[in-house]
RNA sequence: GGGCGAAUGGCGGAACUGGUAGACGCGUUGGACUCAAAAUCCAAUAGUAGCAAUACUGUGAGAGUUCGAUUCUCUCUUUGCCCA
């Protein structure tokens, strides 16, 4: 065999990214007689370098993309940047630095890393969210939003990170701390400015069943957060020295009010303004307001209540009047900022009457103990009702509920009522680095929008950051604006980056439009998204808002006809990595540790042991990253992506492995070997009589790759090109039709490009087969076998194969076992009981 | 506490509508080449017994349906995620 030359990864992966960025192969533009394929991958955020997560969030679009472009599709697969937000801003201050600056210039680092992964992006469709040419749009979507009544402003409690000096999302709070500060969040009053994503909470609900392209764990994710509850709302009669005559709750258990044994009130209810002078009271919520404003923050914090001379009484027991309390637990904007205490059913109601010795009542017990009594619980489950009356012996809750709100409603006490979880999305944020909001008022504090014509409002350059507070509100010169000769102040905070990723997807259907975020004839081609992929983490809250943008870009304008942004949905697993740790609890970074048998040490230092954590998504903080830009100067872009798709289905997580990593490597270079003899084999015009086996195992593996394809089987798919691998080489030794060689081998490198798009381009450009490529299709002849493998099973168990004809009758079949040595054993000195004969698969006989 | 999923060799994972369990890769072992190593190539690799052909066991545990269950049903265990 000739020494053969190692295939240059370098040069050639060069080569071919020169050539698609000279000829802009992959420049997208609307063609109406081509059906179109919209493949989005989540855009990145600029932090500096892309990491593992983003090499395979674009692979596996990539492939995708490539996929559907070789079945004929027109597809645009863009890619941007989610330019604003707080890390620039921290960066910034940190460096002295423009967040701009600092942006731009993480961007350019990372274009270029994405360029080496091969990527086959339109790049002149790229957009960025920080440039004043996408949010002045965005600004424009904002004041429509606000004439269609969508957006609206008002005081609200707020998350107070007071580190970051900045208003937290519900959920970037993690236990009680701000997710990227750490700090112990407060709770604040402040103004802000709300998009009302509630008006749509059934349609965003109702609308998921229609996603059959997603997966069902989000939509469930998605309903849970919507979280639509059936119930009714109840007036409760109050008594006592305030001018307070009614108090009204939500609750969706309105059959356990005969165990009612006390009222709770949300600290922010507006009774509480009658409690403002006494001290107690002010203590009481100064001690509310140290938990955050989460529903998972007031269920850990200890049930804490500060109790009223008021009485509620039971609207279906007159005579039972129960104290008034404030309570940490219930929250303003759930129901209507008050429950009713049901503690015998409700286990945070219990935890509150045992601490505030209150009666607890067993109104529901279970079905089979018929003396029950709620002790050390409460007993949430279902069961019998009891003690209640008109209610008692209703199975709890799918009767009772249904029976106590006719009765409700009869008596006029209460109705029927639907509540939901989805709170309106608090947009406002207290920052310099994001898009800022067209709103001005005067003196008074009247809002004025600033005209159309007049945006965008742009932010101030040179601005001090290191300032406390919000930047924007310390720019004096900034903050005052003339409109009509008028003076009017600037509304200085600027929109959550979640608006920014909210609308993306369209301006990428005509990022250049000048007049308007998108063109209406271009979204009408291009939308929806035919295939989104990203983090599962983005399950619900940036999937939920983009999909109310679309509604309420859809809201009183007939021209706009889409509500659902994404048709499909895919979510990838995280890369992880092993975690280590020196003997001092310092936390190593893969490349400072050495395997020496089974033992980890330190590099360099044989006796200073490594332990060894578990595998953990790549992270800074636990250091166990794997930098891509080595990699890929290492082993090529083409291995890479080989590598990222092969381990793991890619839904699930992957571990990093650097000996996969070397394996993949290795097959590259393994392939291009035999591409040089498969190269002679072609040229030398052979002609054998017909390579079935060369033909059919083609065929069939058309027929896998399609569908691993369509399913994003993409581990299968990388097993499926060793198995090529494998085949082809052993098969080359045989005497070849280089015709029929020629022809497989064309249709086996175009369904690897995908994949591989630098070899597998230069393998097809040095045999000339680079013209005009199309998916492969399947000829099914190939797929028919004559001969099929029978299994033969005694009693259920295998016993032998006979590879007969297809479509061999039961009888004929059965003729064969009985020639068969392998079940002489078996058979002889037996009798047949039963023979089940499946066609061309099986025969069990049963003896 | 509720909801949803998962569990297959030493490891990652394959297995279409119930029909040959363990594809493919990693690792390991043996061999070839080499002064030697790396690389490469060849072979073996679920477990137990056996020189071997082969036999038995085997998809978290237990039961059920079936001629036949990784696949369907029930109970349990462990585990992950989301919500509380």
């Amino acid at each position: 065999m000739e020494q053969n030359s190692r295939y240059n990864f370098k040069i050639i992966e060069n080569k071919w990214q020169s050539l698609w960025e000279k000829n802009k192969t992959f420049k997208t533009t609307l063609n109406k007689n081509k059906k179109k394929f919209y493949c989005l991958e989540m855009f990145p955020y600029p932090s500096g370098k892309i990491h593992m997560g983003h090499v395979r969030n674009y692979t596996i679009g990539d492939v995708l993309s490539r996929y559907k472009a070789l079945q004929g599709y027109n597809v645009l697969h863009p890619m941007g940047w989610d330019s604003f937000g707080l890390p620039a801003e921290n960066a910034a201050k940190q460096n002295n630095l423009d967040p701009k600056e600092w942006t731009e210039k993480n961007i350019s680092v990372m274009k270029s890393q994405l360029k080496k992964l091969g990527l086959s992006i339109d790049w002149d469709r790229e957009i960025s969210t920080c440039s004043e040419d996408y949010y002045k749009h965005q600004q424009m979507f904002f004041l429509e939003l606000y004439e269609k009544g969508l957006v609206y402003r008002k005081e609200n409690f707020v998350n107070w990170d007071p580190v970051d000096e900045t208003v937290l999302a519900n959920e970037q709070v993690i236990d009680g701390k701000g997710w990227r500060s750490g700090a112990i969040v407060e709770r604040k009053k402040l103004n802000q400015w709300f998009f009302n994503i509630s008006k749509f909470s059934d349609d965003l609900l109702k609308a998921l069943d229609d996603l059959k392209k997603w997966p069902n764990k989000v939509k469930l994710m998605q309903r849970n957060w919507i979280g639509k509850s059936f119930g009714c709302e109840l007036n409760f009669k109050i008594e006592g020295d305030l001018p307070v005559e009614e108090i009204k709750c939500f609750t969706t258990r309105p059959d356990t009010l005969f165990g009612f044994s006390f009222l709770a009130l949300s600290p922010d209810h507006p009774i509480s303004k009658h409690f403002e002078s006494d001290p107690e009271f002010i203590k009481f919520k100064d001690e509310c307001s140290k938990s955050g404003t989460t529903e998972e923050s007031l269920a850990m914090a200890e049930k804490i209540g500060f109790k009223t001379n008021l009485k509620a009484i039971n609207p279906l027991k007159e005579t039972e009047k129960v104290p008034v309390y404030f309570a940490n637990f219930v929250l303003m904007d759930y129901g209507f900022g008050a429950i009713f205490g049901c503690p015998g059913h409700d286990q945070r109601d219990f935890d509150f009457a045992k601490k505030y010795n209150l009666s607890i009542k067993t109104v529901v017990r279970p079905e089979d103990e018929q003396k029950y009594e709620v002790k050390k619980e409460a007993f949430a489950g279902e069961g019998i009702i009891v003690n209640s009356e008109f209610l008692d012996g209703l199975k709890a809750p799918e009767q009772s509920v249904l029976k106590a709100i006719e009765i409700l409603q009869e008596r006029k006490i209460g109705k029927e009522k639907i509540n939901f979880r989805l709170k309106d999305w608090g947009v406002s944020r207290q920052r310099y680095w994001g898009c800022p909001i067209p709103i001005a008022y005067d003196e008074k504090g009247e809002i004025k929008p600033i005209p159309k014509e007049q945006l965008p409002v742009k932010l101030p350059k040179n601005i001090n950051l290191n300032c406390k507070g919000n930047p924007l509100d310390n720019d004096e010169n900034w903050k005052t604006v003339e409109l009509d000769g008028k003076n009017y102040f600037r509304e200085t905070d600027t929109l959550d980056t979640f608006v920014d990723s909210s609308w993306y997807f369209l301006r990428f259907c005509s990022p250049k439009n000048c007049d308007y975020g998108f063109d209406f004839n271009e979204i009408n081609y291009w939308m929806p998204v035919d295939q989104y992929i990203g983090g599962v983490e983005h399950a619900i809250l940036h999937l939920l808002y983009s999909r109310f943008f679309m509604r309420s870009l859809a809201f009183n304008n007939d021209n706009f006809k889409f509500k659902e942004p994404f048709d499909g949905l895919f979510t990838q697993g995280m890369v992880c990595h092993e975690t280590y740790k020196d003997v001092n609890n310092n936390w190593l970074s893969p490349d400072e540790v050495a395997k020496k048998g089974k033992q980890y040490f330190i590099k360099n230092n044989l006796s200073s042991k490594v332990t060894v954590g578990p595998s953990e998504s790549m992270s800074k903080s636990k250091r166990n990253v794997i930098d891509p830009e080595n990699i890929i100067n290492n082993y090529g872009a083409d291995a890479v992506r080989f590598f990222i798709l092969s381990d793991s289905p890619p839904e699930k997580d992957v571990q990093w492995s650097d000996q996969g990593m070397l394996s993949a490597y290795k097959f590259v270079q393994k392939f291009w070997n035999l591409h040089q003899k498969i190269k002679i084999n072609i040229k030398s015009e052979h002609k054998n009589d017909e390579d079935k086996l060369l033909k059919k195992f083609t065929n069939q593996l058309i027929d896998k790759i399609t569908q691993n394809l369509n399913n994003f089987s993409y581990n299968v798919i990388i097993a499926n090109m060793h198995e090529t691998y494998n085949f082809l080489y052993k098969h080359l030794d045989k005497k070849l039709n280089s015709n029929d060689l020629r022809e497989c081998y064309k249709k086996i490198l175009i369904i690897f490009s995908p994949v591989l798009p630098h070899l597998i381009n230069e393998c097809l450009d040095e045999l000339h087969f680079n013209e005009n490529l199309t998916w492969p299709a399947i000829e099914e002849k190939y797929l028919e076998n004559r001969k099929v493998d029978y299994v033969i099973q005694i009693n259920g168990k295998k016993r032998s194969l006979i590879n007969a004809n297809k479509d061999l009758k039961q009888e004929l079949l059965f003729e064969l076992v009985k020639k068969d040595k392998l079940l002489d054993k078996y058979l002889s000195n037996m009798s047949v009981k039963k023979v089940i004969f499946v066609k061309n698969r099986l025969m069990n006989i049963l003896v």
